[in-house]
DNA sequence: TCAGACATGTAAGTCGTTACATGATTCA
DNA sequence: TGAATCATGTAACGACTTACATGTCTGA
């Protein structure tokens, strides 16, 4: 039993922060948790529905002008509960299938030249989502440093933030968790110039 | 189409070092791949039928003792043609979901102790990993140094590798994969300090 | 008025894990 | 003789992706 039921806890997680649509967590999920998480709707809808069976959410009708539904999913003591102890359980070591280590093993009998491009590629690729991330990272630190939050990230803290002190912490989980995928890409950066600095002699 | 099928190119990949039976293969990926991949046998058995199917390799009885059936698989050239073009192939962007980021990211509302138990308890058990992984890259340091490989590493060289010259290429790959593991589980543990340092203010 | 974002969902199919079933061989 | 390892498979389930279907609202 249990096993899996990533995205179940995922929702609850987001929703025990404030109430939100499918809609609006599939949006979150992709701008705010897109460097180490992942939804998409044919999860996220489904997943919803068995929240609200296990008594977990509560669905509710927002107002909408036309003939289109809208629904907001509040989480109550008991969902509370059930994530605080999903939070609690150990995390389970997650099963790596990395294709670059992979095709990098199986191509080692094939000409030098072939593997230099393939781990040229892979540099070049993680580079380019390195530069991305910090420029993130830097408008996250001034954000943290002055205490203010510019144009976008306010919009974005306002999806999730209740109050002022919350806000402030979710912007240093935020910056903290992008220090992460930084720091992962950082060390495969410098694999791939360890491997090209020493060729097959 | 195409799609994945990881399983289905790892094997190939395998088997165009050697011929092997479904218990090789997952024996080999459990000791050497283990730390960039897995297969279990429910993918096995069926994905070689498969490979068979498509002529990609071809099946073959060892001689056995008792009534037990013993297959090894091998590889013709349209096997090896179809793993040479997947190599060749652009390499996906792996999906990622990390448990421990997520359950950081939504436990910043918690009591700053919740926090730092998780990281804690994550740094304790990825360095545990690391000291593994610095025992095996000791050795294989050694071998790579002295061109010599003994006991239980020639056994696993033994298990892939056809001359001496495609064991030294393997040695060296498998020794540089095991960099990238240490180098990414460095970050990891950097990344937990920097943490655990700046805790909420 | 038309593109693009808002918004909710389903169906089909693939991928992958787990548990089970079976039996042989080897070695202490 | 019994445990461990060798060895091959299947069935059931669960997780996840992709593509599709449908319709609304807002602003240029």
């Amino acid at each position: 039993m249990a096993a899996k039921q990533k995205t179940k806890f995922a929702i609850l997680g987001l929703l025990s922060w404030k109430p939100m649509s499918g809609y609006d967590i599939k949006k979150l999920v992709d701008s705010a948790l897109s460097h180490f998480w992942h939804e998409n709707y044919g999860q996220i809808y489904p997943t919803l529905e068995l929240l609200v069976d296990e008594k977990l959410a509560s669905k509710r009708d927002l107002p909408s002008t036309g003939k289109r539904k809208r629904f907001q999913y509040h989480i109550p003591r008991r969902g509370r509960r059930a994530f605080r102890d999903w939070l609690e359980e150990p995390i389970e070591t997650p099963v790596v299938r990395n294709q670059l280590q992979l095709k990098f093993f199986l191509s080692c009998d094939f000409d030098s030249d072939f593997q230099a491009k393939l781990i040229g590629d892979y540099r070049a690729q993680q580079d380019a989502v390195l530069q991305e991330y910090r420029a993130s990272e830097a408008v996250l630190r001034k954000a943290l440093d002055e205490q203010a939050y510019p144009g976008e990230l306010d919009e974005l803290l306002s999806m999730t933030a209740k109050t002022d002190a919350s806000r402030a912490r979710q912007c240093r989980v935020f910056y903290l968790t992008l220090r992460h995928g930084i720091r992962v890409i950082e060390a495969r950066l410098a694999w791939c110039d360890e491997v090209l600095q020493c060729p097959i002699e």
